[in-house]
DNA sequence: CCATCAACAGACATCGGTGTCCGTTGTTTT
DNA sequence: AAAACAACGGACACCGATGTCTGTTGATGG
């Protein structure tokens, strides 16, 4: 529910290259899919999808891999869910029965908009800055023994 | 995305019966299949799950059909995706990169929780007393036009 | 008691998202 | 130029959600 998987394996394997970004490191296809637990065969149309949407820069041959297209700061998950998936059917009031618009709402549709809109509001607001990666994360804990929250 | 199929049905399904309540009707499968937009022989399926979870009153035989079991501002959002899919699967980080739990948090973890926060909240304080029966509806939008009663 | 109604229950078919496989194309190194 | 590398691209298999069909059970009316 919320995301399908090829949603989900988007929004990791970009927060391993967000986490990469500052390196300058590219990172195989084989490597992101062990590093963001997805299916080792089935990345390849996972970062297609975000290549094409331009969040993205792949490089073939030796030393190639993938890279953000953008500093991490500058790409929100909003862009994300359009490359893999949420196509404009999903944002229809997905309670509608049949015809449902602002001005001929459907029952739900006030419900279905507070929802949405909150949504949204998430999607458009966040971007990868937010995410901090694996390695950061486990030396800060190391550092300090000490959590903050 | 945001919710499959069956739970879309279960919304459009309890809306409707949420509309007929106070009229103390019960409404037939086969009706409601046809007012919710639902496939006419899916409904079964639909309805079996809100009964199950004692959302929705069933009678068999002449006259029968199906029926709120509690007034409509007793029924949250929650209780309907309780019932009809959201499994604990779905409740889970869903970004999370194999184990992902408070104590041990991903990388995306935090964010995930912000989403997950604002969905949760909504279905819980959401319920069916904020549904319009499209009859309601149809019937402000005619006395608007032309005022009798 | 019988006929009718309508929910229940499960077997089966279908479809789209997911996952696998393999050959191709483009780049770099030797 | 050849070989190694790694993304590209499409064909195909798989599986679970969805949808269909048919018979059964329980309730009501005559």
């Amino acid at each position: 529910m919320l995301f399908n998987h090829t949603a989900e394996y988007a929004f990791r394997a970009m927060a391993i290259l967000a986490g990469e970004y500052d390196a300058g490191e590219r990172v195989r296809a084989k490597e992101l899919a062990q590093l963001a637990a997805i299916p080792e065969h089935y990345i390849s149309k996972v970062m297609r999808h975000l290549v094409v949407a331009g969040l993205v820069e792949a490089l073939r041959g030796h030393g190639g891999g993938f890279r953000l297209a953008r500093p991490p700061s500058a790409i929100t998950f909003m862009e994300v869910l359009d490359a893999s998936d949420w196509s404009s059917e999903d944002r229809r009031c997905a309670f509608g029965f049949g015809a449902c618009n602002p001005k001929n709402p459907c029952s739900l549709h006030n419900t279905w908009s507070q929802l949405h809109g909150c949504v949204n509001q998430w999607a458009r607001q966040t971007t990868l800055a937010e995410v901090r990666s694996l390695e950061h994360l486990h030396a800060e804990l190391a550092s300090q023994a000490a959590p903050k929250d």
